[in-house]
DNA sequence: TGTACATCAGTGAACGCGCGTTCACTGATGTAC
DNA sequence: TGTACATCAGTGAACGCGCGTTCACTGATGTAC
């Protein structure tokens, strides 16, 4: 009985279980019943829950932080300007932009990512920052060179703070498209609300000194 | 064996392992060996865990709520003009001295709540909705009146990228300290990066419209 | 071309374990007469 | 003042359940001689 894609079809329904419920809360039944493959699949291909948790980051990350570096490169190499502007609009072009063929692939991700980041899941956080922590250094670099007069500290915590509004808002955005609908007659889409989001954290990360 | 104060350790405990480990990967087992009491004490009473998980929000969330209304009533009555400033101000000051006795509260408080954010807990969201939908929504119409001329629309998504900045930073309080530590030689502090928030939801909040 | 063996993807059933919850019970304190 | 009963906080052990993982097995495909 094999079937094609076994493991595409683990992973593509591990994403969706994982960003609905969270790891803890989502099991390996719940999963393969629901991508109609058998139980012990997820072990012989994977090897535990842990590493599937992984393989599933790996899989929208990777591509990420390629196309992330290659245009960080053609900006070097042109010589377009660093500013606040550019590089947030790069990074949001290349989230929404990483797997066009399905926008909520994007908001599946930061829930991904809230979700590691909310709960010390120890082994994700630590291989996160061993894959990437490379490229997101490289966009820190661009990110003083734009805002040369802000002390590296204060450029830290406001970068934070900026990623936190938006893995927090694109996380929750089921919840919040509710809201929007109820309260205010309006549907909003991914792309309207990263651009509404954008303005935001231009606005915070420039804001005068205290 | 009766101890004093049974309700409270539980409470206790059970409000710092749910911050620091989520409520799915906190055990009853983990609380109650830790706080030195029966296993069978959460059951007897609180009832279950679901309901002990709602305790321990509303021992935070009514003193604060109860503060945040009357400071927004006593502002009303003395005709304090509404700006983004004195709102901001006024709640970061209340969530940092609600419980004075010790500063970590406000931290594992606001952990508490990006868990039930980034997690459908269900029963949690509403419950909270329910509780202390009223307040949320009379410093919103403060908000609003301190931007008169933002659309509603705009301002929902502004305070929202806010909050999320503010949970996630003072959520992830404890591994960025030590980014901050390694990478800066800096102790940060609680107020410290209170500090350094306000600027930037002021700045975000009050950006210019696209 | 035929046969023996190896590899691979997948399967079905069982494993032990930790979980939240339940239940019969205890011992101290309060109340009624 | 003394006795009988009720209430209350807490206890220890057991319950069934769902979990991640393991294991012996199958059937198809590839490779060597």
């Amino acid at each position: 009985m094999a079937q094609p894609g076994t493991v595409d079809r683990i992973l593509d329904t591990a994403e969706v279980l994982f960003a609905q419920k969270g790891f803890a809360e989502t099991s390996l039944r719940a999963i393969t019943s629901k991508a109609g493959v058998n139980l012990a699949a997820v072990n012989y291909h994977f090897g535990s829950k842990e590493a599937l948790i992984q393989a599933v980051f790996e899989r929208f990350l990777s591509p990420f932080s390629e196309a992330l570096n290659a245009k960080l490169a053609e900006m070097e190499a042109s010589g377009t300007p660093d500013t606040p502007e550019n590089l947030l609009a790069l990074i949001s072009r290349l989230a929404l932009g990483t797997h066009p063929e399905d926008p909520r692939r994007a908001a599946i991700f930061f829930r991904l990512s809230g979700q590691a980041y909310s709960q010390p899941v120890g082994h994700l956080r630590e291989y996160l920052h061993k894959q990437y922590g490379a490229v997101f250094s490289r966009l820190q670099e661009h990110m003083q060179r734009a805002l040369p007069d802000m002390p590296p500290r204060e450029l830290f915590w406001r970068v934070q703070f900026g990623l936190g509004a938006a893995i927090f808002t694109l996380s929750g955005m089921e919840s919040l498209k509710e809201i929007s609908r109820s309260d205010f007659n309006m549907e909003a889409t991914e792309a309207d609300i990263t651009g509404r989001l954008l303005p935001f954290l231009i606005g915070g990360i420039t804001a005068p000194m205290p």
